[in-house]
DNA sequence: TATCAACTTAACAATTACTTAATGATTAGT
DNA sequence: ACTAATCATTAAGTAATTGTTAAGTTGATA
């Protein structure tokens, strides 16, 4: 089993070509759901946003280059990865395609495993390197955004706070003095008492729970997993 | 739904094909004419006025080099994007098709889903400008009329501030200290002082509201979809 | 050139973060 | 179990950052 349960959307005209990938991707474990043209593609998209979409690109009514399109302006949907199929004999433009932001292109006729194996590549790569993130445990740190998600939960942290937890995160398990997280966060040039540290560990033992940051007493504090 | 009503004009001199084209046309949300000869599509293009002819290139009475060369003619007409369509065994030169002002080619037997997409493909590059926008919640920023629209209410924001908020909105939760800002929307040469864009962050919040932009106090400010 | 809107700056208020210090709790060593 | 050391917690004071307003400045436009 995954993780996580990624979301997948699939786009096709196609009834049974519906039905194939859906049920190649339940069994692969991912959360599946399903539109049969571009209009409904972009109204589910919304709602459900999933992390890839699968579309053809040859659809009644709105094909898939223009619903990508749509998909692609709406902000939260941005970093959707857009994945086209279509006929090996069917003469798109692939520039058109990457021109509204097509991350991939899939020839049919589809052979399932191989597909599978290209998702899920994509979200190894995802969870792995894109995002400036850390995750540990039931805690995502991102510096990006400043931001420290617990459970789905979004918390604000002051700078102070967000660095500290953030440095010790970053080197899970390695017991750090006080003098030497002073010198990692506030820095070498600083003067202030080594029990501020105290305060702060204090605070953000209040945010995100008592069972992340260890104490060892003499020496200092670490972070560790359960 | 297609934002305004398109117009395409089918010239062939086979009933069967006009009828499938005409059909699929409309599916798609096209205002459609059509015409059986040359003669009648100069007659019904000067009226008609359509944004694409889709025509056959082997007609009796005048072909479509001949018909496309007359209409072309026509100053009202010029920009008409023309599309003919010959079978593949027909060596018809395509140099005099485009010679005369032939935008684009395609070969019988005509696959509908293939057409289609060309044709929105084309509509889509002519709106391409128009259509410049970018949702996010209950916005919508149009770079090209400078507006933001918040819950169909139009705004106007002056230059810089449309500049910050588009930076930012394109994107969303990435936080940018001053300098950054500085840096990505006034440029690299010019001189400002950080806390200008403070003035400017509150002059758009006063706008759009509260609750787009979040300040990230010792970091900087970023736009967060709630 | 007079007017207006946009932009920048500067000053001060408000808010938030940070540090300190004091007191209470816990732990380790004897 | 006693004591000394260390850590936790709280509250209050201080510093830093941001919010807000208003007054200049610039630059475009009629």
């Amino acid at each position: 089993m995954k993780d996580k349960q990624h979301k997948v959307l699939v786009v096709d005209d196609e009834q049974s070509i519906l039905e194939l990938l859906t049920y190649n991707l339940e069994k692969e474990g991912y959360e599946v759901k399903s539109a049969s043209d571009g209009f409904e593609a972009v109204e589910v998209a919304k709602d459900f946003k999933p992390e890839v979409i699968l579309m053809d690109i040859m659809m009644p009514n709105q094909d898939g280059v223009e619903t990508c399109r749509q998909i692609k302006e709406n902000g939260d949907l941005k970093n959707t990865f857009v994945i086209f199929l279509t006929a090996r004999s069917e003469e798109y433009s692939e520039v058109a395609a990457f021109e509204v932001g097509a991350d991939d292109y899939i020839t049919k006729p589809i052979k399932p495993r191989a597909l599978m194996s290209r998702i899920n590549a994509y979200f190894r790569r995802d969870t792995k390197d894109k995002n400036n993130h850390i995750t540990a445990g039931d805690l995502i740190i991102d510096r990006t955004s400043y931001t420290v998600r617990l459970n789905e939960v979004e918390l604000i942290l002051p700078k102070k706070e967000f660095e500290l937890l953030y440095f010790l995160v970053k080197n899970p398990n390695k017991v750090f003095n006080r003098d030497e997280l002073l010198q990692n966060i506030w820095g070498s040039d600083v003067y202030v008492l080594a029990r501020t540290v105290d305060v702060h560990i204090r605070k953000i033992r209040e945010k995100i729970g008592e069972n992340y940051i260890t104490t060892v007493k003499g020496v200092g504090y670490k972070f560790s997993l359960a």
